[in-house]
DNA sequence: ACATTAATTGTGT
DNA sequence: ACACAATTAATGT
């Protein structure tokens, strides 16, 4: 474990920290489609990403989901962090959109590091203000774009995400994801054939970059 | 190989 | 948004 962690963290923690990692940590590798947690269900540790992808999403009172934003290799769950506030809880749903290998670190062993060490507080100072970001963005797009250019983004970014052409999705599945409705998004899908950014099949969609 | 069923996608109102 | 048609995949016999 000790030398997928260096190779993704090597340059983020001192070297101390990293054998302090590696020591509470427990590698986890997950398969793709694969629940993390779920929104209210206790928060059990801090995820180190070291490769694949998760997708976090967001739930309302209906049961609707909405995507709110990808964890990457590198990354880490800003949210779990928060438990220092207080919050125990998870408010995010996380679930695995590639295979991923990932560390946790108990919530226990955390607590002093922030204080401990210093490349500890820079990690967590940092992963809050990119997922910051990426939250502006979506909440941008949310609300003031048009749902054909948010779906048009929203297939750019599952295809930097996966790493290939063909997205294996279905119209439910992605009106989900970015809180539309299935017949709206076939009818937006079919227009972005036409416009030849797409290629329509059963349960997948072809870009053509 | 064929029929049946379920899931996904397309279209009109 | 709803209803329904058309198409494709999955399953059983």
């Amino acid at each position: 474990m000790i030398v997928e962690l260096k190779q993704q963290f090597g340059n983020v923690f001192e070297a101390a920290l990293l054998e302090e990692i590696a020591r509470v940590g427990t590698l986890r590798a997950v398969p793709a489609d694969f629940e993390l947690i779920d929104i209210g269900e206790p928060i059990k540790g801090v995820p180190l990403m070291l490769n694949g992808a998760i997708k976090i999403s967001r739930e309302d009172a209906n049961g609707d989901e909405l995507l709110l934003y990808y964890l990457e290799e590198g990354d880490s769950c800003t949210m779990t962090m928060a438990w220092e506030m207080g919050e125990k809880k998870s408010k995010i749903r996380a679930v695995t959109e590639l295979p991923s290998q990932l560390i946790m670190v108990p919530l226990s062993a955390v607590e002093q590091w922030s204080s401990h060490y210093p490349s500890w507080r820079q990690f967590v100072f940092k992963s809050y203000h990119k997922r910051m970001e990426e939250l502006l963005e979506t909440v941008d797009s949310i609300a003031f774009d048009q749902l054909e250019t948010r779906l048009w983004e929203y297939l750019l970014e599952k295809k930097r995400i996966i790493k290939k052409e063909v997205l294996t999705i279905t119209h439910q599945n992605i009106a989900q994801e970015i809180y539309s409705s299935r017949v709206v998004v076939s009818r937006l899908l079919k227009r972005l054939e036409q416009q030849e950014k797409i290629k329509l099949h059963r349960n997948a969609i072809e870009m053509l970059s």
